[in-house]
RNA sequence: GCGCUCGUAGCUCAACGGAUAGAGCGUCGGACUUCGAAUCCGCAGGUUACAGGUUCGAGUCCUGUCGGGCGCGCCA
């Protein structure tokens, strides 16, 4: 409705330039935000224009305004500002339509179908089998989530797919120390998680090789060298190399062992992904795909599109996008990680004709990417100019990067249980538990609003510092804050209902006051954000667009009684705009993994 | 060394090439007999790393310098 409104003024302004100029051909008027709301709702800068009209801006904005005010106009007030030819927009006049539309279309207020038709697979999470998820999996699963609710809230089928690390030598070293040390201690009669528990073994080997190499070299100084040959040739690292030899011939024993404790992993992070609200369409396993590649590799070799070094592996020359040759087969035949994700990227396009695939992966793989896409679309398959690299910067301590070594990592389920004592004592020291129906599924869900939105509001191309500690706070630009705010209006709406008011759209004019022109206007723009969210892969900006709704409408609200208001004309008003309020919030909270709280 | 990326308030983050660079946290000071104070209001805090250039206009684009991060494996 504003849009419209917009683009009306936006083509009548061009217009009159033409008309002033006598040009036929000028150039696009830009439109912009102005800084100030006095200053009006929407601003065309007039200054590129003042080259080919050969006069002053100003001078520009001033004929333009008479024109239009002899010729005739859309509705709204002029206000000239320099070089901006500013316009004031009637906003509550939009109020009725808006309300109207929104109320019609309720949870999908805000839905679109720019991406309408489209068909996107979506990869994210792919984590290892050898060690529970961690503060990094975090942000690569928010983004993950949100994107996939963004792409469909844009009108596109979404496919979530998962691609499980499980085989390759990490994995065999903790199966290795699992079966060196592990005994008959199993998850169950532990009581630890899966994911934990093998975990400890990836970690144990770590220590385990670290104190083989002292070995090593205390038999070396003591000049024992038979000593130190045999420590060396039976050396964990080599073991565990050895391992995947058996491994991939099939051997039995091991096959059991990598099939228990693959498992016991997926199992617990399973639980993980539970708890956090992540859930896939689509599995895939490394250890089935780590296979496909080599075919299509062959294939392009046969085509021309690959040649095979002296040496016998086979590569590939990227001189035309500025880089080096790149190996696709080792000499001896086998795969490395690009041959299997060429293989993948064509199994999948098999899988579900996708117009699009995303990958939510690191930014440290930008390289990878680049040159798999290149690849793909050199062996001539045309959706790989489709292929996206949604990269996402590094999560960061205030110390610096998280380190296994020196423990360091946050982990992922610690966490999440860390704020929900946090949520939960917050509600306790409040005096709240009579308002919530469930202290422990609301303690939950602020914690996962909490870490959802810190992990979201960061541009997922940066880098982001997170502070465990003083970053999850539950003031300011939170998760919580938001959820509050959804509590604050479901209970103005409950009372008013009590008191036997109810929402009307009375009389738009009633609405006369700056903060309920803003929040009119940001209802309104709500279905932008969604838009350009999806355009940009950036959850961000509908956090943005969610705390700016939420900060205006909390200041009103203080300032302004809406129940009580001076006549129950107006109060019924105020409560529609207030119930639009929380509908555009409902919506967007789903979008970026909030939760919405009746009370909390 | 080469490539990519970033440098904005004390800290964490914003800002389609547009107007006086904005929020939160933290500091200080106010507001609960009033629709829920996980809230609100106010003060202070900036030569947008630096130097040039393009433009009517640059935090944003280009070049260079300095400083972070990440890549540059027949690891994944």
């Amino acid at each position: 409705m504003l849009t419209k409104l917009k683009l009306e003024w936006k083509e009548c302004i061009e217009n009159a330039l033409k008309k002033i100029s006598a040009l036929d051909d000028i150039p696009p008027l830009a439109m912009a935000e102005p800084p100030k709301s006095e200053l009006g709702d929407v601003a065309f800068p007039l200054f590129s224009y003042s080259k080919s009209l050969r006069k002053a801006p100003q001078k520009i904005a001033e004929d333009v305004k008479a024109y239009l005010l002899e010729n005739g106009h859309p509705e709204g007030e002029i206000i000239l500002a320099g070089a901006y030819f500013n316009v004031k927009l009637s906003i509550e006049n939009t109020f009725k339509p808006l309300y109207d539309s929104v109320k019609a279309l309720g949870d999908d207020y805000g839905k679109n179908d720019s991406l309408g038709g489209k068909k996107i697979m979506l990869e994210f999470s792919c984590p290892n089998t050898n060690k529970p998820l961690h503060l990094g999996h975090m942000r690569n699963d928010s983004i993950g989530e949100s994107i996939s609710n963004i792409l469909k809230a844009n009108g596109a089928e979404v496919l979530k797919v998962n691609l499980i690390n499980n085989r390759g030598v990490h994995i065999c070293k903790s199966m290795l120390a699992y079966r060196e040390f592990g005994g008959s201690e199993t998850p169950e009669s532990t009581g630890e998680k899966g994911d934990h528990f093998v975990g400890r073994y990836y970690v144990k080997f770590a220590t385990w090789a670290k104190e083989w190499d002292k070995k090593i070299s205390e038999a070396e100084e003591s000049g024992n060298a038979e000593l130190a040959e045999e420590l060396k040739a039976s050396h964990p690292d080599l073991r565990a190399q050895k391992m995947l030899k058996e491994w991939e011939d099939g051997k039995e024993d091991v096959i059991d062992l990598w099939n228990t404790m693959n498992k016991w992993t997926l199992d617990g992070i399973g639980e993980s992904y539970k708890n956090m609200g992540i859930s896939f369409d689509k599995i895939y396993y490394e250890s089935e795909t780590y296979k496909y590649g080599r075919s299509e590799v062959l294939k392009g070799l046969e085509d021309g599109v690959f040649y095979r070094a002296e040496d016998g592996a086979v590569k590939i020359d990227l001189d035309e996008i500025g880089l080096d040759t790149k190996v696709l087969l080792r000499k001896d035949g086998t795969t490395i990680y690009i041959t299997q994700d060429i293989g993948t990227a064509i199994r999948r396009h098999d899988d579900y004709p996708f117009d699009s695939l995303i990958y939510v992966v690191g930014s440290e793989q930008a390289y990878h990417f680049k040159v798999l896409f290149y690849i793909l679309k050199k062996l001539g398959y045309k959706w790989a100019d489709e292929l996206h690299h949604l990269s996402y910067g590094m999560v960061n301590l205030p110390e610096g990067k998280m380190k296994s070594r020196e423990g360091t990592v946050v982990d992922a389920d610690d966490l999440l249980a860390e704020l929900e004592n946090l949520a939960k004592s917050e509600i306790i020291e409040k005096g709240r538990e009579a308002l919530v129906d469930d202290v422990d599924k609301t303690a939950h869900s602020i914690a996962l609003s909490a870490l959802n939105y810190y992990l979201l509001q960061v541009t997922p191309s940066r880098d982001m510092i997170f502070d465990p500690k003083k970053s999850i706070s539950f003031n300011g630009n939170t998760g919580p804050y938001l959820e509050y705010m959804g509590a604050r209006i479901s209970s103005i709406l409950k009372k008013a209902e009590e008191a036997g008011l109810k929402e009307e759209c009375v009389d738009p004019s009633l609405l006369k006051e700056d903060a309920e022109k803003e929040l009119i206007k940001l209802i309104a723009e709500y279905p932008e954000a969604v838009e350009k969210a999806a355009k940009d892969f950036d959850p961000s900006v509908i956090a943005q667009h969610l705390y700016s709704i939420s900060k205006t409408f909390s200041s009103y609200y203080h300032d302004y009684q809406i129940i009580n208001a001076e006549t129950k004309e107006i109060a019924k008003t105020r409560l529609a705009l207030s119930s639009l309020v929380l509908q555009c919030l409902k919506n967007g909270f789903k979008l970026i993994g909030v939760e919405y709280l009746k009370s909390m």
